[in-house]
RNA sequence: CGGGCUGUAGCGCAGUGGUUAGCGCGCUCGGUUCGGGACCGAGAGGCCGACAGUUCAAAUCUGUCCAGCCCGACCA
């Protein structure tokens, strides 16, 4: 018997850790707070990057890198960047053996190496916009870790782009926000809220920042992506100007973006079950397992039967066979389930036979015999209905839990109980804001984009005439 | 950074002063099995978190330290 995941009904944080542990996506590193992303985490990254870089690229973005050491002194050139950034700082002192006539931080993000940079390369209008990610690590010093949702090293893409005016670099603000709903939509099958988070919860340094939050099963939301409209700050911070078309000098405008490994921990809260990962199929690295049931005295038929349909399969699929003799095929079973391999295929002696193979969906673990001719194409429009399936169900999970809320004691009641989104109304004012956090632990996680507050609604906390609709809910 | 808990085999644990420190899983070898985590047999594997004390005798008692986990505070 192999290990045991802790039921989620139990203990949805043990649940959580023993399943990325046991499905091996990470484990934990010699340095404290630090993770070891193992193979199979790392594939389930690469997939990520793998789609992300091509939605960056098709909207006019192009990658390089910028080093990991940043001075010192750079992160000071903009007040509220260096404030929020100071308390999680690594910093290097010394270096060959020699102390440091100036230190040098460990990026914890890059814009202001970034924008030093940006100030050798743009003159004119004519070098705009110059619109730049790169895929990198940084490094921020938490107290308090979990694996993949926030390690004090961690794997990210940032994008810094300039802009000759304010509508571009809000119009790029949110595009890339609607990449992002895309992508974890589409891809990671998680249904997200894009819109704009309050004064307190903004990017230390921007001028607005966006971001879209998706549900766990826990019904505590978690920040998936988020996009930032910096306006002229870093660009004021590091004299990066520009000759207008018009002959003027203009400061230009920015936006900074990204992602991280944070979205590894999303997918699994999002779908996966107490037998182990359920992952969408548009993202799993391995798509098909395939388990062929055999004795020693049919092996050699079942494996060269399975073989046949393997190779048949892997024209269009991510295909694993589990091919091995010395374990079980219940044993083989379990592994496919825990690892959250969409589909898994069983071939024995009956279905032979039988001239059929078994498909089962990992998602509702249903069972269903195919004629061993309609393989592949049951195999595709399988992976499809899953795909959907995920998404769908994650939706409706997201509505059943999301509550118009205008009464605070119903809404206090609400985050001590089962919690979710809250839509309630808000005046604007940060000390609602900062007493709803401080008696319900919940904040504000997005303003959602497009929904004009109604003449109507009061704001959940004072009554007064609400400015606002926020979505509310406890998070990660 | 505060409060609590835990450090014994790869993992999970038992062992509260007295020979050679055990159990389950995993691992190695051999064999039988194989349609939902198989079984039998034989093996390998431990400076009992570190240091210092108490004692004839310490995994066990005392102190200090270190590390990890949980709960808070903190956190784009």
């Amino acid at each position: 018997m192999a290990e045991q995941i802790t039921p989620r009904a139990k203990d949805y944080s043990q649940w959580y850790i023993d399943v990325v542990l046991q499905s091996r996506l990470a484990d934990y590193a010699p340095v404290k707070g630090c993770m070891v992303i193992r193979p199979r985490g790392y594939a389930l990254w690469e997939k990520m990057r793998e789609r992300l870089d091509v939605m960056f690229k098709e909207t006019g973005h192009q990658n390089a890198y910028f080093p990991l050491l940043i001075p010192e002194s750079f992160l000071r050139k903009e007040a509220e960047h260096v404030e929020g950034f100071s308390p999680e700082l690594a910093v290097v002192t010394h270096a060959g053996g020699e102390k440091l006539e100036e230190p040098l931080v460990v990026r914890p993000t890059s814009e202001t190496i970034i924008w030093a940079m940006y100030k050798k390369w743009i003159q004119s209008w004519r070098d705009l916009p110059l619109l730049i990610n790169q895929w990198a690590n940084v490094v921020r010093w938490e107290k308090r870790t979990r694996l993949f949702l926030r390690t004090t090293e961690f794997l990210w893409q940032e994008g810094h782009t300039a802009h000759a005016t304010a509508e571009e670099a809000q119009e790029e603000t949110l595009r890339i926000l609607m990449v992002y709903k895309k992508f974890a939509e589409e891809y990671m099958a998680l249904p997200v809220l894009a819109g704009i988070k309050s004064e307190s919860e903004k990017f230390a340094g921007a001028v607005r920042t966006y971001a879209i939050e998706g549900l766990m099963q826990d019904r505590k939301a978690l920040q998936a992506g988020t996009s930032h409209n910096l306006g002229q700050n870093f660009a004021k911070a590091f004299e990066v100007t520009f000759q207008t078309k018009e002959g003027g000098l203009d400061h230009v405008w920015a936006t900074s973006w990204g992602v991280s490994t944070r979205l590894v921990g999303a997918l699994i809260m999002a779908h996966s079950d107490d037998r182990g990962l359920v992952l969408p199929p548009a993202l799993a690295p391995t798509q098909v397992a395939l388990v062929p049931i055999f004795t020693n005295k049919n092996k050699t038929e079942v494996l060269g039967y399975a073989g046949k349909l393997a190779a048949r399969l892997r024209a269009a699929h991510t295909v694993e066979l589990f091919d091995d003799d010395q374990s079980s095929p219940g044993w083989k079973f379990a592994e496919a389930e825990l690892s959250g391999i969409p589909v898994r295929i069983e071939v024995g002696p009956r279905d032979m036979e039988k001239g059929q193979v078994v498909l089962v969906r990992r998602d509702t673990l249903e069972k269903i015999p195919v004629p061993e001719k309609e393989t592949e194409s049951r195999v595709k429009s399988l992976l499809d209905d899953i795909q959907a399936g995920l998404f769908h169900r994650a939706l409706a999970f997201r509505k059943e839990n999301t509550r118009r809320i205008d009464d605070y004691e119903e809404f206090r009641g609400f985050m001590e109980g089962d919690g979710g989104f809250a839509e309630s109304g808000w005046c604007g004012d940060a000390a609602c804001e900062a007493k709803i956090k401080d008696q319900t632990k919940a904040t504000i996680r997005v303003l959602p984009l497009g929904r004009e507050p109604p003449e109507d609604r009061r704001c959940v906390c004072c009554g007064e005439q609400a400015k606002e609709i926020a979505v509310f809910a406890k998070s990660y």
